[in-house]
DNA sequence: AACAGCACCTGTAGGC
DNA sequence: TGCCTACAGGTGCTGT
């Protein structure tokens, strides 16, 4: 469910709120949720004081006195809530680390997400490539140089570039008017160029509105988001374009639906 | 070595 | 109402 902007809402919301917090107890509702198996969480995280929350593609990094760290991941169906002691729990809370101010608690129907212990030496950026907000169009354009993929399962590549999912992926192609089905190697400089200013405006206009929520997704007062209202192509299939009122194509590329005007991407080939 | 395909899980929406 | 299928914001494994 959550990617770079709602994962990113989650964290500005939380940071303030956990900062210098000192974890009284955590609760492994469900220790298989924990990486690498075996880990003591609990006890490891018990009265330790957290320094920062920070944001790392779609990871959330926590990172403890002393120099331990831990992030959570948020799979498809992860939330991640900061709620008082007396409000009943949500089916499938598999996590609760309870601070001052309240509980955290981590609820994942799914359970695609996890929970993963780092330490000291661990890298919450083992295998991710660079965010996208600070990326240059150069990097990009060497990165896809490298793949022959489809340039839409490209972007969904995490080590290729870190925090956007299949919603943002769609939404920034449609606004380079680019066709997602070509290769990743084959796109002009231009292209290049217009792909990496969409993925900037598209995840920032994101961030602006909280992130989208279609089904799942809260923010960690438990609120969705807005930017759906805003969506020029995913999740409108056979809708009006909002550029040229051409109905909006939904196909399957590399397993995941994929939206897109078939008009446009015509117009603005190279 | 890169890449496609599928598995992992539960919930929900829509068709009949 | 109920049963069935399709699909969902992600990622990791497997086999080619």
């Amino acid at each position: 469910m959550p990617e770079l902007p709602e994962v990113e809402t989650i964290v500005r919301s939380l940071r303030g709120r956990v900062f210098g917090q000192i974890v009284k107890r955590a609760q492994v509702l469900r220790p298989d949720m924990i990486h690498p198996p075996g880990t003591d969480f609990a006890g490891e995280i018990a009265d330790r004081k957290i320094i920062n929350l920070v944001r790392r593609g779609k990871k959330i990094v926590f990172e403890l006195e002393g120099g331990d760290r831990f992030f959570i991941h948020l799979g498809m169906s992860g939330r991640l809530t900061m709620e008082p002691v007396g409000v009943p729990r949500r089916a499938h809370t598999h996590l609760v680390i309870e601070i001052g101010s309240g509980e955290l608690r981590l609820v994942d129907p799914r359970r695609f997400g996890g929970v993963f212990w780092l330490g000291r030496d661990g890298r919450p950026d083992a295998g991710l490539g660079p965010e996208p907000l600070e990326m240059h169009a150069g990097e990009l354009g060497r990165r896809l140089a490298k793949t022959r993929r489809a340039i839409k399962t490209a972007l969904l590549d995490q080590k290729l570039v870190a925090g956007i999912g299949n919603i943002y992926a769609d939404e920034a192609l449609f606004t380079a008017g680019i066709d997602p089905r070509i290769a990743a190697n084959k796109l002009s400089a231009d292209q290049v160029a217009r792909l990496n200013r969409s993925i900037k405006t598209v995840l920032k206009r994101a961030i602006l509105h909280r992130g989208s929520t279609l089904r799942d997704y809260r923010d960690a007062d438990g609120e969705p988001g807005n930017f759906q209202k805003v969506h020029r192509v995913y999740d409108r299939k056979g809708q009006p374009c909002l550029v040229c009122g051409t109905p909006i194509t939904r196909i399957v590329l590399g397993g995941r639906s994929t939206h897109f005007c078939g008009k446009c991407i015509k117009r603005n080939k190279s």
